[in-house]
DNA sequence: GTAAAAATGGAATAAATATTCTATCAATGG
DNA sequence: CCATTGATAGAATATTTATTCCATTTTTAC
């Protein structure tokens, strides 16, 4: 398989001299080829980038389907990659076929073995972490205070939302959706010691997420909210809360920390399904 | 396996009541059938018992030739077996390689669109995003990269931090993060449209944050600072990001994604991980 | 706005692969 | 040694899968 391309003096100049050996290449190749694809192929790219290991196991069409592009696109995405077809390109990728996939739980073993304090196993802990809080929140959610708490950010004018320090990214997270699902939201953020107190509205509704140890504007914010007759909507660690105090609605989720920080998956999976619940009944 | 061939009244008494469902059944069956079977078909079970895992990605002239056996012994090994043919026990061997991802944003669209069912059904599919967000990071996480982006964040002066619109809560949560740890990390978070760039100084480095649809902001600076000498570490959705392209190291999350609801658990459990590996490695 | 070039989708075709069938061969029991 | 049963190989066929081609659509350049 010479291809010496002065000696046979190539006809045709189209620069078709490439064709990656190892998937190491291939991935250089794809990430260096993606950036100027013409849109469905970049699909391809796209798709491929993010299953590469089934490239192996999968027919051209399993990938278009994936893809969401037809047969064909796959096929030029091949030879644009410099494979004389998808036959070719497979093959590299059923040589490369590795045995041994481990499943999630042995490949957690298998991360925790780089030792103690080895990124990886770092890596593996807050893996763990994230996974027990989902499930604790699975089985301990209380659904009453969750309609409850949609049913009073649904019916607000606008909804005030404030979480500091590691409750400010969750916090932030849910406005950014609010404002995608055109919910009016008003993010009470700090910056600059700026005060917006005076924003909190009749009809307006206040969601306060803190966490122990409890932060002390949250709480007053929230008690102000309270007072000034609006509903008061706590995300927090327990039930008893200082938040609770002056909530309508309480929820909580139990997260589980792994060192000092806390894994925040349980936290933010509730924020989404709030966010998205009430963002849809207020259609 | 009881076959009572006479009260069931078989009409044709081959007891085909068989059909691996699994891997571990497929072994099972193997062992406990490969000692009673003729020269060829012998043949193929212990060809197929020493490399079970070519299975998925062979035909049947591939095995047939390994075993040296004719195809069609092949054939009629399968058949006894249990399975209706040679593509039957493939497809559990595909299928097992495969782990599933099964059009999960697909799922969660329909959701979104179908009237959104009821808080609590839209927890659990928030729930469950995460919990497959982590398990596909646990499986999928490229050790060698983090370990360079740890190498690269530990050995900077300043930690650079970009992240904005829905990777902007993980940036927040990391700058939290290193502050606790009293790593000097610095937010570029555009409060103001204020411009930091040149706060990139030659001995730091920049941990850049974007997801599909990658934020213009976030890749002019990370090109800004990879022009200066600054080392980038990417923490990015696929390796086709155009992030890859200006940074020393790429860490890709696989994260369950559609417009703006990301479950965001896998990522940050590697921020997370990545903070901790860095704070401890500058001690 | 128009012409040229590039990209696309889908049907038509080619290739590969699986599966079945049958004549032949080997073993078993009488 | 023959008859019967089971096993085998390889050719014939069916099916799936890859690949090409071309008529349309979309983009680009002027």
């Amino acid at each position: 398989m010479v291809e010496n391309g002065v000696l046979m003096g190539f006809s045709d100049a189209t620069d078709a001299i490439q064709a990656p050996t190892s998937v190491e290449e291939f991935r250089d190749r794809l990430t260096e080829v993606t950036e100027d694809l013409p849109r469905r192929l970049r699909q391809c790219a796209d798709f491929i980038a993010a299953n590469t290991d089934r490239i192996a196991v999968s027919t051209v069409a399993d990938l278009a389907a994936g893809a969401d592009v037809p047969p064909s696109a796959v096929m030029r995405f091949c030879q644009i990659l410099g494979f004389s077809g998808f036959s070719e390109m497979q093959r590299l990728f059923r040589g490369a076929y590795a045995p041994g996939w481990p499943d999630y739980s042995t490949r957690l073993k298998n991360l925790k073995e780089g030792g103690a304090g080895s990124p990886s196993a770092l890596l593996a802990e807050f893996i763990e972490a994230g996974r027990l809080s989902l499930e604790a929140l699975a089985t301990s959610v209380d659904e009453a205070a969750l309609a409850r708490a949609v049913q009073i950010l649904s019916a607000a004018d606008t909804v005030h939302i404030v979480g500091l320090r590691r409750a400010f990214p969750v916090a932030c997270y849910l406005v950014y959706v609010f404002e995608k699902m055109a919910v009016p939201a008003m993010l009470h953020d700090g910056v600059g010691k700026l005060d917006h107190r005076f924003a909190l509205r009749r009809n307006d509704a206040l969601l306060a997420i803190t966490f122990a140890p409890y932060s002390e504007e949250t709480l007053t914010l929230a008690q102000d909210a309270r007072a000034r007759g609006l509903s008061v909507v706590a995300l927090t660690d327990r039930l008893t809360s200082p938040l609770a105090k002056s909530a309508d609605a309480v929820l909580t989720v139990p997260e589980v920390d792994f060192g000092a920080f806390r894994s925040l998956s349980a936290t933010i999976a509730m924020a989404m399904a709030l966010a998205v619940a009430v963002g849809s009944a207020r259609d």
